[in-house]
DNA sequence: GCTTACTGAGACATACATGTATCATGCCGG
DNA sequence: CCGGCATGATACATGTATGTCTCAGTAAGC
């Protein structure tokens, strides 16, 4: 069996497997989960038959997305030192990383199609909590409410940054902005 | 022809009607938009032909459900006398009536299908963003964000509260004014 | 009791997305 | 230049949801 024969770690198969990630990252943030392979294909330039030979079926694509998105948003968050900055300069580079990251993989948040929940609460949720808490700790953020709540209300937050980028309303660093500022400091003028 | 024969203004009709939007408000919540229309007329007790007597095609569920969610909701903003109360006040009681419907019908608002966007525009829209303007005319609201932004800022958190309500995780009197707390003041302590 | 009309059960046609299989084509490396 | 291999086009089987239709049962009203 020659190299070439290895598809897997051929080249081109990354540039096509990429090209199609790429597409079912615009064609499901644009239809929803309701989009179908079709399009998909269609989005990346390659014909169904081909997207098959990729991915074998609907889960194994939205998995491999899954875990893309995942691995971009985590990589990220490593980079941002979350653990050595301020709360809310940690606050501000989550949502600046959350909102770069979901402005393309928005549907895995609001679907429930999480590639491997354990992984993304180690890899996502674990560092979030981890910024709550430590504010909770400080004194520096509010103790009425558990670091739980705090974290789905930014999460909410942030998913409408991701939808005003999405109906560029807003570019991605004003919506990260306004929706960290607002957490942070709410509605009123500081 | 007999009075009996109007089914459109017999009691019976709206008893079966209200039981199938019931029914599709509970099954869309729980299943999204993917849910089929067997599971709604099973769980509204009657047989799928009778779902289709009642509503034609789904779509015409989908949009009498919409409007029956617009229509609740916009009771409840009348009721509320936002334009008579501080602004805190109307966010709060803003954040209540939108919990307190969303709960069941958090599907319309997750997906686009809104039954008339220029009635939910003007029953719901123009209200909050009423607010919203008197909040910065007043200068009670910051004035760096437009109205628009904080709307959909406080929407997304109001989304958010409503997942924690379906989770169970949190009341919704609880949720409403986490996410109305957090909006207004932010997430550091007073 | 009888008529009327709503309902449930089920068959049925249809549309569509999914996944599989085949075959000819065309490109790329050797 | 040639052989292999990925690709595209296409047909196919399948499963599922949608929407339609018919018919018998049944409950309510006269």
């Amino acid at each position: 069996m020659p190299a070439t024969s290895d598809l897997k770690t051929a080249p081109r198969f990354d540039r096509t497997a990429a090209a199609i990630l790429d597409a079912a990252a615009h064609v499901f943030s644009e239809h929803g989960n309701a989009a179908n392979l079709a399009d998909v294909a269609a989005a990346a330039g390659v014909s169904r038959a081909t997207l098959y030979r990729y991915y074998p079926n609907r889960e194994a694509l939205l998995k491999a997305l899954g875990a893309h998105a995942l691995t971009e948003l985590a990589s990220r968050l490593d980079d941002a030192g979350l653990e050595r900055a301020t709360v809310e300069e940690a606050v501000e580079r989550l949502a600046r990383a959350i909102v770069a990251v979901g402005d393309r993989y928005a549907v895995l948040a609001s679907e429930q199609c999480t590639p491997d929940e354990v992984e993304a609460e180690r890899l996502v949720g674990g560092p979030m909590r981890a910024v709550f808490e430590r504010g909770i700790a400080s004194g520096l953020i509010r103790q009425d409410l558990t670091a739980q709540v705090l974290l789905e209300l930014f999460a909410g937050a942030l998913m409408a940054a991701i939808k005003l980028t999405q109906r560029h309303q807003l570019g991605a660093e004003e919506a990260s902005a306004a929706a960290a500022a607002v957490f942070l400091n709410g509605a009123r003028p500081r």
